[in-house]
DNA sequence: TAGATTGTTAATCGATTAACAATC
DNA sequence: TAGATTGTTAATCGATTAACAATC
């Protein structure tokens, strides 16, 4: 059985992939666990302890080849393929995110969004139709869907939670400034922009 | 002097603060390590050994007052006054942050927005006029501004990173998909809403 | 008083770093 | 070959948890 990867080392390799994408940008084809190391702020032993976790990447003496290695680390966090996500939530939030261009150029395709409010339902956000909450379980189960983002309000958010997970949603991207209790083998990701303000704030002299 | 207080324990405690804010809203006026740490997932050993850092905020017996524990960790982050930050970038990602209404809800203030687009400059975003990039320098020294968040394109953001410090900039929100380099003492927090759907990935099955 | 919960110390656990043999 | 850098093991460091005396 493979041992099981602490999920701090996973959390990781998403930073990993991503400057590899930007040295590719930048037309280099090699690098080394210093340079990525230097770039990211992270020593090169930590970079090659993690890549360690997944096999042998580089090769003595040369580094790492860009373009293995991002496909490599593709391969590992299952983004070498396309997701389809839902949005639930289309106020000022959900709109924002409708319109984010950044999530389906890196493979995460919003596919349907869904509100509440009665007035908003059937109108358009971005090029998607605003859907029922209701019809929230059937779509998510008829389509198989393992992700959702959450962007309605505090309040209601364990609730949509519930009502995902019950339909068989594996990971949620919760933008309301709450914590959801999930049952085990569901995963969350939080985004609050002011909590993470306020980790700086406490730095701030005077 | 006193103890240098770890980066982890400083970032935990706006989520404790995001709790109890939560709790009082559903209108409770005491608690526990015990029911904030089943609430957050956190243990409440865990929840007492980060507090303590801070001074005895509670009760043997009883627990802690949701009011005075809020105060405590406001004043301790400094969040407990008004902050103003400057937003450079007035793209889509710029537009999205500028019509986020939680940001002054919660004590941080956008009060100028920045492009360096000829076609938008002098154009409103929601409340804001877009001012050119050559005024931003001026523009932070003049109000003290110490925060700033970034929501331009990834090969832009490093250079206004360092015009931002030069300014005197110390905490930089960085909503484009680079790490920043900066010198100690300017602290750096990002938003990849991407990256947090990549670090849950990996635990999908097929 | 009895029960509950804090604040804190000591023990455990896990993550990071240092170091180096292997090898390109 | 000499120089560079990986992959990995062992040592260190730091964070989390367990446990409990203090005390409300």
């Amino acid at each position: 059985m493979p041992t099981e990867i602490p999920d701090i080392v996973i959390s990781r390799l998403p930073v990993y992939l991503r400057a590899l994408e930007r040295l590719t940008q930048e037309g280099q084809e090699v690098t080394s666990s210093h340079e990525l190391g230097r770039r990211l702020g992270i020593s090169s032993a930590q970079i090659r302890k993690d890549l360690s976790h997944f096999g042998g990447f580089g090769k003595q003496g040369t580094g790492y080849k860009i373009a293995f290695l991002k496909e490599q680390l593709r391969q590992v966090l299952k983004v070498e393929r396309e997701w389809n996500v839902v949005l639930v939530g289309a106020g000022d939030l959900g709109s924002a995110i409708a319109h984010y261009r950044g999530f389906s150029d890196r493979g995460f395709h919003i596919i349907s969004v869904f509100d509440n409010s009665a007035e908003k339902i059937g109108r358009k956000l971005s090029t998607y139709d605003i859907e029922p909450m209701s019809q929230l379980d059937e779509f998510v189960t008829e389509h198989d869907i393992r992700i959702a983002m959450i962007a309605v309000p505090a309040e209601h958010a364990q609730q949509v939670a519930d009502t995902l997970v019950k339909a068989g949603v594996k990971a949620i991207l919760n933008y309301a400034p709450i914590n959801l209790s999930v049952p085990e083998g569901v995963h969350v990701q939080y985004i609050d922009p002011v909590l993470h303000l306020q980790r700086m704030t406490y730095y701030l002299s005077e």
